[in-house]
DNA sequence: CAGCATCCTACGGGATACTG
DNA sequence: CAGTATCCCGTAGGATGCTG
């Protein structure tokens, strides 16, 4: 993002509503949905589920395993989904100091923690092809 | 999307690679990940986890209900993303022929299989607040 | 009320080339 | 090997205005 020269934070026209914790009352779904939809923010991309799912599926992982790992994957975006991962406690990235470099990535408590969501995830994915699905339901 | 006349499906250079179940040996994580990646394609859009949320609290909803609902999103953003959902067979869409229009949105057995894996997001949302979440797995 | 149309910008993300 | 840098396109998505 060498177009915003300094970190490209990015807070423009976006959330500009009231205070904040608002909908965190008794009438909203579930429990705090904004809390929810904060959280959601942290798996957007298209290839961070995919890593979490190679990491949860293999818990030590160095770049260069999760690239082979992910056909449709660019360094760049990998690199980059790591380190957001990394950056919002999701991922350790962990450097050997060696001649040729060797970084691994694992998974956090929190990043662990994903362990239920992601199998639920996967269970889901399976029921496309289950023919006992009504469509309206 | 009127830049495009026609449907604008969009195929370019994205998935280009081999012929396909190829990763859906014994050796791949959990089950099948490009079952997975697929699935996780219709959940992709700011706005689509948090319209299921709420219509997995409130079973129906109408659009201007789900509007007041989702403080942050613009119509053109609720209408896309809900048509999107049902097309992906997720919710269903109801017009009730009236002079004030109404139109209803609820959830498909497909979209209300997704509440294993909402439940376990939510929660892991909370997590969040957890002082017991070593940073370091 | 529910939605479509249009314009416009920022971001997502791919391709390629270069570095320690 | 594991990145960083740069260029570039397409898409996501906001703002506004109009319609049945």
């Amino acid at each position: 993002m060498p177009r915003t020269p300094e970190k490209a934070g990015y807070s423009p026209k976006r959330k500009p509503p009231p205070s904040a914790a608002e909908e965190t009352g008794p009438g909203s779904p579930g429990c705090s949905l904004p809390q929810v939809e904060e959280a959601l923010r942290l798996l957007e991309g298209r290839w961070k589920l995919v890593i979490l799912f190679h990491l949860l599926h293999t818990p030590v992982l160095r770049f260069s395993e999760l690239e082979r790992g992910i056909p449709g994957v660019s360094q760049k975006m990998l690199i980059q989904q790591l380190r957001e991962l990394e950056r919002d406690g999701l991922v350790v990235r962990t450097v050997h100091p060696q001649v040729p470099p060797k970084v691994e990535y694992s998974l956090t408590g929190f990043g662990q923690a994903l362990l239920p969501t992601l199998r639920a995830l996967r269970d889901w994915a399976a029921l496309r092809k289950a023919p006992a699905l009504a469509e309206r339901g």
